[in-house]
DNA sequence: CACTTCACATTTTTT
DNA sequence: ATGTGAAGTG
């Protein structure tokens, strides 16, 4: 019993041993959090408390898969009746069972970003709101911003701060509405729903109360406002009761405000719990000295800390390395070069590697450079395998045959695959329908009938079969659904006939859906535990199923991208956001440049700043054994040419003593790289864009060849006329050798295709990501020609000549 | 009226 | 690079 908590520091095991009552874990980065976590979930069941009384909360569904493992290491199966969830699935799960209190089905579907968008484009098309100034994700993310604060459009309305001609109210009102037809819900209604569902029904409330005793909050500091209503709701207790809530953060890891995340929260707790305990983990067991200082020193200008200072035994470890870099080219360059080294030295493992940047859109330069080299690596949070269309198309059928009002699942699948019905024709139905006050999908039937040509025999046709397999969904299995859908909807035919390697590959994601349609859902036990109605839950019913699929899918994230076979071995890629909660023996943050990171969006406000220092804190705090900061002494901005950048403000903050710099890091700006007058030192980029506009006007280019020879070789101007370098040796970029290990002993020598006939079958070409291969087939005409290409690793692609970066290979 | 081809703008961070 | 919007074709 003791050793429960035995392994922990004297702070950790104070925080596991408190069970009642209101407590504030504040959790330095790598203090051992997740352990506190787990450890005092044990602890609460070897005194008896009932596993199904305890709701943690996490944000992501790794934490969650994350901290429901680690506690059944130390409970076993016990661990399974607990609730560990992030806020949105334990929303949906509230929702499947209560929602009709509030008048929607319980067939509702869930919205995402996307879905959301269309929506709003349509609204924008209904209201003539001028597309340039109310774009889309704009109303979006405004309307996502007040629902956020728990706004209703009336709130919205009220609120003085905004114009007077401001349309995004009533855009929010029809918006509101447009979903409650459809019997959809978005993101933010998950949460809102169930806290208007708790407010306005007491019964409903208690029954939650009553079967949640023990509430856990882990990254308190990235709650909103409607998480955090529902904790308050959730823990109200009569006076003299006490109030189980544990909460865990950081205030220094806050860095979610844009997506409504409130740091008052965790500031205030103390206010909103009366007789809260807090305890403080500020022993690190991550990180070396030199790392924690160099964190420490750039996130303790921000004012209104609770301030934590961590320590470490580990010592002081290297120092951090701070290097600058001609370009972002270079970074890149430079930086897997060092990589490689280490790697071919013995000293390190690709694994042990992790390349961390502000915006996805930096990783760029850093995989061209990783993949030419034959570097195994991943992009973490790239492209999500169920943002892909064809995914999202067989999705809609479901979406649609569950819950036929749907019509933003009606608009993706009504002529996909082609079926005659164009644009016209939809909008033709879509007024039938609000004419008749029914969905889309009823009025497509009655307009289908009403005739005979092409398009309504289709249409007909598709109404029947969703009817079949509305049918079908009561008796067929998820994956089996999926399989029929995509071959009698023509779907699956309509690829093939496609014939190309895009085509296929859409087929096999197909494939992949099906099967993780399949997959039996693992949480069983719980799930029948938790509804109050378990007896009209039967996890068996094919109906059953597929709502939960569609219910994971639909919140799954990043991290429920497909299997990654084993990332294990891989140098990682990935965002600051994404990094938090992981760690690496090495670390190298990029593109420390002033209006990178810090991001050029944040530079005006104060409170963005301080965000984007909590977001260095948590990049260099990932770091094990060492911390590599580097920076582009210029970058290039597309279409613009090459700016000379500041070195960024946070390079500064690093305490001097534990840092070495290497390539002059504070030299920067008198590097005079600018093309456009240089010397000028920094320039915001809007001054920048105006340069640029006017350089172009006047008809000038930047010169093609500004990033030198080894670095400019994946990234260099097309085809311009002046951009076109005759000759190049990429292969021996750096002097270090041929770069590609897969071929280490080929010399390459490429060339620019001067002339598209250049290109027959045969020949063999250099693609800046996907390598060498050889052209098998040419397609369309010369001016734009797509090209069939077989890479070796990569299977078939088509390209098109114009957008591939293609080089000739001479033997 | 549907579909293809070409041009254009566009990327902060995400449950 | 990708997706949406305009013009042209069948």
């Amino acid at each position: 019993m003791s050793d429960l908590l035995s392994g922990l520091n004297p702070e950790q095991r104070r925080a596991a041993e408190h069970i009642d009552g209101p407590l504030l874990i504040l959790a330095g980065a790598g203090s051992g959090k997740t352990r506190v976590l787990t450890h005092r979930i044990a602890w609460m069941l070897h005194k008896g408390v009932d596993p199904r009384s305890i709701l943690a909360m996490t944000f992501t569904n790794k934490a969650a898969a994350e901290m429901k493992h680690r506690v059944a290491q130390l409970v076993g199966d016990r661990a399974k009746r607990i609730l560990v969830s992030t806020f949105h699935s334990a929303c949906v799960r509230f929702l499947r069972q209560d929602i009709h209190h509030l008048g929607y089905p319980r067939s509702f579907n869930i919205y995402d970003t996307d879905d959301q968008t269309r929506l709003f484009k349509e609204i924008a098309r209904d209201m003539r709101l001028d597309s340039k100034q109310w774009s889309p994700a704009r109303l979006r993310s405004e309307v996502d911003q007040a629902k956020n604060k728990l706004w209703t459009p009336d709130d919205l309305a009220a609120d003085r701060s905004r114009d007077p001609g401001d349309p995004v109210a009533s855009v929010y009102a029809r918006y509101q509405a447009a979903l409650v037809t459809a019997g959809a819900v978005d993101f933010n209604d998950l949460l809102g729903l169930v806290e208007r569902l708790w407010r306005e029904h007491p019964a409903v409330l208690e029954r939650y109360q009553r079967r949640f005793r023990y509430l856990m909050v882990d990254e308190y500091q990235d709650t909103n406002r409607a998480q955090y209503a529902l904790i308050r709701l959730l823990m109200k207790r009569p006076p003299g009761e006490s109030q189980n809530v544990a909460v865990v953060g950081d205030d220094d890891q806050s860095i979610y405000a844009f997506r409504g995340a409130d740091i008052r929260n965790i500031l205030d707790f103390k206010k909103d719990f009366p007789g809260a305990t807090v305890v403080r983990l500020e022993q690190n067991y991550r990180s070396t000295g030199n790392i924690l200082a160099a964190a420490h020193g750039v996130v303790q200008h921000n004012p209104g800390r609770m301030d934590k200072q961590l320590w470490t035994a580990a010592g002081d470890g290297p120092r951090v390395r701070v290097i600058a870099c001609d370009d972002e080219g270079a970074e890149a360059e430079r930086v897997v070069g060092e990589l490689r080294r280490r790697v071919q030295q013995g000293a390190a493992r690709w694994g042990d590697f992790a390349v961390i940047y502000r915006t996805n859109a930096a990783s760029r330069p850093f995989e061209n450079v990783l993949v030419r080299a034959g570097v195994p690596h991943v992009l973490v949070g790239a492209r999500k395998f169920y943002e892909r269309r064809e995914v999202r198309d067989l999705l809609s059928y479901l979406k649609l045959v569950l819950n036929p009002a749907d019509e933003l699942a009606w608009a993706r699948i009504i002529n996909v695959p082609r079926r005659g019905i164009g644009d016209k024709t939809v909008a033709g139905i879509r007024e039938l329908g609000q004419q008749l006050g029914v969905p889309p999908l009823e009025a497509t039937a009655r307009w289908a009938a009403a005739g005979g040509g092409q398009a309504r025999k289709a249409a007909a046709r598709l109404c029947e079969q969703l009817a079949g397999w509305s049918e079908d969904a009561k008796t067929t299995s998820p994956g089996e659904l999926v399989q029929r859908i995509a071959e009698q909807s023509g779907y699956a035919a309509a690829l093939r006939e496609e014939g190309t390697d895009e085509a296929r590959s859409r087929l096999e994601n197909v494939e992949a859906l099906c099967r993780a349609a399949e997959e039996p859902f693992d949480d069983a036990e719980l799930f029948d535990d938790l509804f109050v109605e378990a007896a009209a839950v039967d996890l068996e019913d094919p109906l059953v199923r597929l709502t939960l699929f569609l219910d994971r899918v639909s919140l799954a994230g990043q991290d429920e991208d497909l299997p990654d076979d084993d990332d294990h071995g891989k140098v990682t890629l990935l965002t600051a956001h994404l990094a938090k909660g992981l760690e690496f023996p090495v670390v190298y943050t990029v593109g420390m440049v002033e209006g990178g990171f810090p991001h050029f969006r944040a530079l005006e406000r104060e409170e963005d700043l301080e965000e984007e220092r909590r977001l260095v804190y948590v990049a260099f705090t990932r770091a094990q054994q060492q911390l590599v900061v580097t920076r582009p002494r210029r970058r290039l901005f597309p279409g613009r040419g090459y700016e000379s950048a500041q070195p960024s403000r946070f390079l500064g903050d690093i305490p001097p003593q534990v840092a070495e710099h290497e390539g002059s890091a504070f030299s920067g700006g008198g590097y005079g790289g600018s093309a456009f007058g240089g010397g000028g030192g920094y320039r915001s980029p809007h001054d920048a864009g105006l340069h640029a506009r006017r350089a172009e006007r006047a008809g000038y280019r930047p010169p093609a060849g500004l990033g030198g020879g080894s670095a400019g070789a994946s990234r260099r101007t097309p085809s311009g006329p002046e951009g076109r370098a005759p000759f190049r040796s990429a292969a021996m970029a750096g002097g270090r050798g041929p770069l590609s290990t897969a071929e280490p002993d080929a010399e390459l020598r490429l060339v620019t295709p001067e002339d598209p006939s250049e290109l027959q079958p045969g020949t063999e070409v250099f693609h800046p990501q996907f390598g060498r291969g050889t052209i098998q087939e040419r397609q369309g005409s010369p001016a734009n020609m797509k090209l069939v290409i077989h890479f070796k690793g990569h299977g078939r692609k088509k390209l098109f000549l114009r957008h591939a970066h293609l080089e000739i290979v001479l033997p």
